[in-house]
RNA sequence: GGGCGGUUAGCUCAGCGGUAGAGCACUGGCCUUACACGCCGGCUGUCACAGGUUCGAAUCCUGUAUCGCCCA
């Protein structure tokens, strides 16, 4: 039934409850393994907002999950969300006004202040984590009605997120399955530190930020009597120092090599190495090594064969050192005692201030400080330099399995294609295994308890695990086979891992946790390893990667065959949407404004890995043309009898076309290609209105043979339009779909070219539909050149080409009709080899003068 | 410093070896019983620059500039 006055209004609530009560888009648990689609989509973080970017990507995903559904494959897509982890530690502190404290017992009377106050109060952490799981869970509410409204074609009865208790469980297990493979290990070394957050980082979470920093030079005494200059950004670290490093090729350092010399104000004595990594045109030429100072330090430490002496703690303040005991041996024990208690308990920034002023003093600063700007390597959102911080950590095998990883990027299907270099750039630079314990609270904890020895200290060589079934557990509260709870902390009892686990940890095995991995085996065996991940270019090192590499680790499988990568979403100034730059729109808004097929119209047509504007005037084209297809469609099913058989040549032209366009469109989509999709499908409808419609409206209005054919031809027309646009907006056609045809249009059978609309339309069909077309476009001109409107009648004096006559003859009545052209003199006497501007000539008159 | 991508109409972009395109914007006209949230016209370009390959280059190659991203 066609409403009088259809419009977009209310169409997304309406359908997102329809597709909701009858379940459209549920997975299909009988569906054979090779029509199977799955999607490992890509889990929000909660804690953040969803911006534009977000409705930009997920967008490209939907098209893709539309587009196999109607293609007949049992499409696996779920939703999950990122709540574990970091963002939502922050966001939780700063909404309620917390902060964690592991030491305190829980309070289960905790209630946060309405209001958070000035001073955070401090909480256990089972009243934190309580505190965090359920803000993510209200966050959550909010994420599932945009994406509903967004129309999402998820099955939301898959929905996980990633402190769930599967999630849990899979991050338990195949952690767990990594340590009997000797794929996971425990390590004391040098670490990347986060002394606000107080936590290990992995290489993959580093950001580079400039910074304003400045040269220190130092004199360092030789034995003979001299100095050696040396040139540092971090002059506190000059207590840390094990040695003197130069490039084994610098013929000025060359006699100094196997030399030791004596560090200013601690008088410690060092060798002078010699190393590759030093570079010669750097400062002086010579650096100090300290530990550790940044990561290239940690290599020289390791590849010379250097001591430890550590002065940063976790807390990015210097700690208090005995000197002249075992490590910080001293010619002068006592006077580096008197300098270094000024420095102990300092901030490294503090510190520093204070030894440059010691340096000075004692004279072993030469010159100012050179102010330079320089790269300083930042946890990603952390707010002071990293620290390298000696701690045991817990990490997975990496570097190993770097040119496998390599292969596995190769196997990869990737789209565009050139994100792959991404990827191998990635790999090529990894530098050390992947460190995935953290300091943290509100995250998986390792499933690992240790035994405690009988003097009370925790024996970390002796492990005791879970069973599998056991998983998950929290070996904070949970107990380990064979104690008793209140073995917990005493001589011969046991001890929890305090760490929990990276958040890509969890992440990189979402394949693992849609799948149903080691819960659901039957689900796993038809849905592993699945079609696509879909992402964005920014996390490729993160997530792709370590997905990547789990899925290596585990199933010695690609956990996918394509991945999809999306562009972002610019501002006008080409610059990242972001929050910080307070230039985010937010998503909700949007929608309502413009409506939800409008606002994809907008995000289809940023094709795969561009990165593409934000611009509301796409969003009113999008909206124009679903308002359009709303008319067009009220006006085919205006008429939809008598039918028959599709005999004339404009309307068997016209759906040839669409033949083409079909064979087009799905072979852009097969290709994931969706934004060259939907301009084909939009130019066509766009000619499909505004020529073929007007050529052929009189026609149809008629009840003959001619009649029939269009009639015939306009539904089948609207009929494979519908569907081609269907993943695109997807509430205007189901709008439209439901006007006329039972079920869903998202659940209709995919266009097949020939099939639908083929009336096996010849070329010389399609030729005469052209011919007809550029006509009207002539005859359109004429009529604008002379100021008068489409009512006006009038006569036509048109000059064809001789060869043009048959098809002339074939769509006459079609031309005429549509133009409102009452006579024509036709006279096939221009040049055959006419320029194509010049092949058809066309004069109008007004049949009564616009005067009379 | 290394890698990747972009540079086409005022704007947003498509085209990627055969006569420069679309939409928006601008502009002139039109009530045409689907749509005035519409329709019909028109204007707009040394395809960043310089070489090269080719009968022919926006398109392929080399280099330069410039913007962005990723990694040091």
């Amino acid at each position: 039934m066609v409403p009088e006055k259809p419009a977009l209004e209310g169409l997304e609530d309406k359908w997102r409850a329809r597709w909701e009560a009858d379940a459209s888009y549920a997975f299909d648990r009988n569906a054979p393994r090779d029509a199977v689609f799955a999607i490992d989509t890509p889990p929000p973080t909660v804690s953040g907002s969803l911006h534009v970017g977000h409705v930009f990507s997920y967008t490209h995903t939907d098209v893709i999950a539309r587009y196999q559904r109607m293609r007949g494959k049992a499409v696996l897509y779920p939703m999950g969300w990122d709540d574990n982890g970091l963002p939502t530690e922050r966001r939780v502190q700063n909404y309620h006004g917390v902060r964690c404290d592991p030491s305190l017992p829980y309070d289960p009377a905790f209630v946060p202040p309405a209001t958070p106050g000035k001073h955070p109060i401090s909480v256990s952490r089972p009243n934190f984590v309580e505190l965090c799981a359920r803000l993510t869970a209200e966050d959550e509410v909010v994420f599932e009605r945009l994406w509903r409204y967004l129309g999402l074609s998820v099955d939301w009865s898959m929905t996980y997120a990633t402190i769930g208790k599967d999630a849990q469980r899979v991050s338990q297990l195949a952690f767990l399955r990594l340590l009997q493979h000797g794929r996971a290990y425990q390590l004391e070394a040098p670490t990347l530190w986060d002394v606000d957050f107080r936590t290990a980082v992995a290489q993959a979470e580093l950001e580079d930020r400039e910074m304003p920093g400045a040269y220190h030079r130092v004199r360092f005494a030789r034995p003979d009597g001299g100095f050696i200059e040396i040139d540092t950004t971090r002059p506190e670290l000059l207590p840390a120092c094990v040695a003197l490093v130069a490039h084994p090729d610098d013929p000025r350092y060359q006699p100094l090599f196997g030399t030791e010399v004596t560090t200013p104000l601690f008088n410690v004595a060092v060798p002078v190495k010699a190393h590759p990594l030093a570079d010669p045109d750097k400062g002086s030429g010579v650096a100090m090594i300290c530990t550790f100072g940044d990561i290239t330090d940690v290599t020289w430490w390791r590849e010379l064969s250097l001591p430890v002496r550590a002065v940063i703690q976790t807390n990015g303040a210097l700690r208090p050192v005995t000197w002249g005991s075992e490590g910080w041996e001293s010619r002068d024990a006592a006077g580096a005692q008197a300098h270094y208690d000024q420095l102990a308990n300092l901030p490294a920034v503090k510190a520093r201030a204070r030894i440059v002023e010691l340096l000075r003093e004692s004279g072993d600063l030469l010159g100012e400080p050179r102010p330079i700007t320089h790269h300083v390597k930042f946890f990603e959102k952390g707010d002071r330099p990293l620290e390298i911080v000696t701690s045991r950590q817990w990490f997975i095998q990496t570097m190993n399995e770097r040119d496998a990883l390599l292969a596995r990027g190769r196997a990869l299907q990737w789209h565009p294609e050139y994100m792959r270099s991404r990827f191998e750039n990635w790999v090529n630079g990894l530098n050390g295994d992947w460190c995935v314990s953290r300091q943290r609270f509100f995250g998986v904890p390792f499933p690992v308890w240790y035994r405690v020895r009988e003097d009370g200290t925790t024996d970390l060589n002796a492990r005791l695990v879970p069973d599998e079934a056991q998983l998950p557990v929290d070996p904070s509260t949970d107990v380990p086979a064979g104690f008793t709870a209140d073995q917990r902390g005493t001589p011969g009892g046991f001890a929890g891992d305090p760490d929990v686990m990276d958040t890509w940890a969890t992440s990189s095995l979402t394949p693992f946790i849609v799948c149903g991995w080691e819960r659901d085996p039957a689900l796993f065996a038809q849905t592993f390893p699945m079609q696509l991940r879909p992402q964005a270019h920014d996390i490729i090192r993160t997530w792709l990667f370590s997905t990547v590499l789990r899925s290596h680790l585990e199933m010695d499988a690609l956990p996918w065959a394509h991945a999809a990568i999306s562009g972002w979403v610019l501002d006008p100034d080409r610059k990242k949407m972001s929050k910080s730059k307070g230039n985010v729109v937010t998503p909700q808004g949007l929608l309502d404004e413009h409506g939800s097929d409008a606002v994809r119209y907008w995000a289809a047509k940023g094709g795969p890995g561009v990165d593409t504007a934000f611009e509301p005037g796409q969003m009113k084209v999008g909206r124009r043309l679903a308002i359009k297809l709303l008319n067009a469609s009220k006006f085919v099913l205006g008429r939809t009898s008598p039918i028959g058989p599709v005999t004339e040549p404009v309307d068997r032209g016209m759906l040839a076309d669409l033949d083409a366009l079909v064979l087009k469109v799905t072979r852009a989509l097969d290709d994931y290609d969706y934004a060259s999709a939907l301009r084909d499908v939009e130019a066509f409808f766009w000619t499909f209105c505004d020529y073929y419609i007007e050529l052929v409206k009189r026609r149809r209005q008629g009840d003959d043979t001619a009649a029939q054919s269009a009639v015939a031809a306009a539904q089948t027309a609207l009929s494979v339009l519908l569907r081609l646009f269907a993943p695109f907006m997807p509430f205007v056609t189901e709008e439209v779909w439901s006007w006329w045809q039972p079920g869903s249009v998202h659940r209709a059978e995919w266009p097949v070219a020939a099939t639908d609309a083929g009336t096996g339309g010849a070329a010389g069909d399609q030729a005469a539909f052209a011919q007809a077309c550029a006509i009207t476009t002539r005859i359109r001109e004429e009529r604008s050149a002379l100021k008068l409107g489409f009512g006006v009648p009038m006569h036509a004096a048109i000059r064809l080409q001789p060869a043009h006559e048959a098809q002339w003859t074939r769509v006459r009545g079609d031309v005429l009709g549509g133009n409102n052209v009452v006579g024509a003199d036709v006279a096939f006497d221009v040049a055959a080899d006419a320029p194509a501007d010049a092949a058809i000539v066309v004069r109008l008159t007004p049949v009564t003068p616009p005067d009379a």
